[in-house]
This record gives structure tokens, sequence and C-alpha cells, in this order.
DNA sequence: ACCTGAACACCGTTCAAGT
DNA sequence: ACCTGAACACCGTTCAAGT
């Protein structure tokens, strides 16, 4: 019935760096980013507290194992061929269905920095891509920082209010305000940041091509 | 010397709701949010933990008291007869100056709920003074949204790498993506995004004016 | 190598008690 | 009304000990 092995006599689980990083996911999809501790995660995982250092060095290093986890869903970025605009798309793109998949888990992807272990790669990778679609390195690093930013801000306002359950008692003090963010306002957002950082960041400075 | 009185035998000190928001965001600019904590902020005030509940129903209440504390830095916002495009950069620039000026403490407003209750009025008043700029209703909450969203994720990933110290530990392994975020970079996507917006949200759907 | 219980220094908050 | 100490149910993590 258990996709897991009987536990024998005390406890021959065998527990991996991934079944804590699994259960780590579900239960915050679960329950809300709050209910991750360590002590919790463990009676999830029917172990003692304590095993679960055996694993990871502390509950900053098993968040960083939740990050990487969240990058594996992610598609690896490459190019194929497309326009530069067409790659920033589809990366955000992703970035936002993922938010939509685990909307409570996302926060620590998008907060990860991005200097840590699991991100900093992810990101090298995401710039190389940008060039090889056409701008140059300092294009694709303002360009990358500047969707990431959006993308960040707005969906993970975007998750929390749609997984903590609106309470609605202060909708009436703020009329219009109610559904101020929703996901086609994102795609909304991307195509307007897009267009204008062609217009002022890659047709605007060196007198580049006209026509991609 | 101290600003405030002696305390006479036990504690007469007449702790105020605003004296425990100007400790708390002294308490995070000087140590960090997660320094913030009851008991650690009840040292600060040199009373009992306890006492911070006749001025506070709960954490949760005190980081409402903060946010609404921060708010009150920001300008109100009001229209003086400017186009769209100069009240909603003049309304972002004001974000990321708070931002600079107390970078630690600006996660919390920037995360805090849009229904919640110092939130919830300040994003009226916004939306109002973007709708007598000329936008419409539609207009002025799917700009105010995007806006919001973009400033939010800058700022907020902006704020934590210049005030954790910068590792440089992956610096190596991710070429060109250290300082990968400073503030030239949010006016350069302010710009962009007002650009963007203008030409996709504004002119572009209903057959409006052509001319501001 | 992997797992564990006891212990330490924290945390938010309830409750009963003091002024 | 305002402040307080003791107590409860949490938390991350160290350490010494088991297999």
């Amino acid at each position: 019935m258990a996709p897991r092995q009987e536990l024998s006599q005390k406890n021959r689980n065998k527990l991996s760096r991934r079944d804590l990083t699994t259960a780590a996911i579900a239960l915050i999809e679960r329950e809300g980013l709050d209910a991750l501790s360590m002590r919790r995660l463990a009676t999830e995982l029917e172990c003692a507290p304590m095993s679960l250092y055996t694993h990871v060095r502390s509950r900053d290093d098993l968040i960083d194992a939740v990050v990487e986890h969240l990058i594996e869903q992610l598609a690896p970025p490459e190019w194929s061929g497309e326009s530069w605009q067409q790659v920033t798309r589809r990366t955000l793109e992703a970035y936002r269905d993922l938010a939509v998949q685990m909307p409570n888990s996302f926060e620590l992807l998008a907060l990860a920095p991005y200097d840590s272990s699991p991100v900093a790669p992810h990101l090298s990778r995401t710039v190389a891509s940008f060039e090889q679609a056409g701008l140059t390195p300092e294009q694709a690093r303002q360009i990358l920082g500047i969707l990431d930013g959006y993308a960040t801000g707005f969906l993970i306002v975007w998750a929390r209010s749609s997984t903590r359950g609106r309470s609605d008692e202060y909708a009436a003090t703020a009329p219009g305000i109610a559904g101020l963010r929703d996901l086609e306002m994102f795609d909304r957002g991307l195509d307007a940041l897009i267009a204008g950082l062609d217009l002022t960041l890659v047709r605007g400075t060196d007198g580049g091509e006209v026509l991609a």
C-alpha cells in the first residue's frame, strides 16, 4: 500500500536527500510554508528529527535542496533558434507555470539568492540562452534581471493571495482592489515589458539591427 | 541622555504602539528581519515580553503596525496635474527610495497582503490618483498591479542582496551574474515597463486619445 | 554510514495575578 | 488600563550514544 518499504524493527527506511525534498514540498503544498519545520518534516517521514541531519546539513541546506528540486521541474534553458523575445517569453511562462503548480513552494525558489548553489548555475545557463538569441551580454544581464524582478514580485503576491484564504474583511473598504491580481494580468505585463525592453534597451542603445 | 523617561520604580515607561513599531524597525534595520521576535523586542524596550501584548494583539498585529508605520513614510498618493506616466513613475520611485532607506523592513511592506488593514486604503488612494491622471479604472487596476509586481520583486531581491553579506562563494561558477541587480537597472526597467504599458494597454486597447 | 533521545537555547502565547 | 512571571507547546541544533 505504501510506496515505502515496511519498517522492519526500528526504522530501516533508508531515507535519501530526495525523500526529504519530496516530503517537504508535499507538506508545504498541503499546509503552507510555515508548516515546514525539521520536527514536522520528521514526523511526516516517520523518523526522529535528528535523522534528517544525516541527509541535510541544516534547515537552510534543506531549503537549498528543495529549491534545487524545484529548478529541476523547469525545463533546462536552451535556445532553439528563436528571437530573444520568444526565448524570454518561454522562460518566464515556464516560471509562471511552476508558480501555478506549486504556489506554496514557489516562494522559496523565487526568493532564493542568485548566488546560492542551486540557483547560480541555472541563472548562468539562462543568460547564455539569451545571448544565443542575439542579445549582448550586458543586454542579457539587464533583461534577465528586470524580467525576473517582474515575475518574482508578481507571482509571489499572486501565489500568496490565491492560496491564503482571502479574508474579504477589507474588500469593502478597498473597492476595485479585490482581484487586483490575476494570471492574465501577468501575461499582459510580460507583453508590455518585452515590448518596452525592445524599444528602450535593445533597439535604443546601440545602432543595431532594425529587424530581427 | 535617553529620549525616554527615567524608569522610576519598576517600569513606568508608558509604552505606546508607536514605540513598538519604532523599536521594531530599528531592530530590523540593525540586525535583520529574523531578529524581530516578541521576546527580543521586549528586551530592546526593557520590558517583559507580555507587556507588548497591551499594545498589540499578536505578532501578526505588530507586523501590521510596522507596515502602517512604513506606509506613513511614503508621501500620500495624490494627483497634481501630471500625465499617468509621471504619476506612476513618481509613485514607484518613492517606493524605491523607501527600499533604499530601510532595506530590511521594506520586505514587510512589499509582501503585505493587499487586503490587510494598512495596505488596502493606501492602495485605493493610489488607484484613485492613477484614474485622475486619465486612466480608466480597469487600466489603473492593471497598471498598478503590474508595476507593483515589478517593483516588489526587483526591490526585495535587491534589498536582500545589498544587505545580506554577499558570500561570493559561487561568484566564480556564475560569471556575469554577480551584480545582476543594481538600482540603475530598476529605473531602466521602470522606463521600459511604462513605455510598454503605454503601447499595449493605454494606446492599444480602446481607440482612445493618441496624445496625452 | 545511518539513526536516535536528551538537552539547550530559543520562540509565540494563555492564564492568573499584580498595580 | 497597564504590566508581569510562570507555564505550555513549539522551534533548530549540539552532543553523546547506539547500530
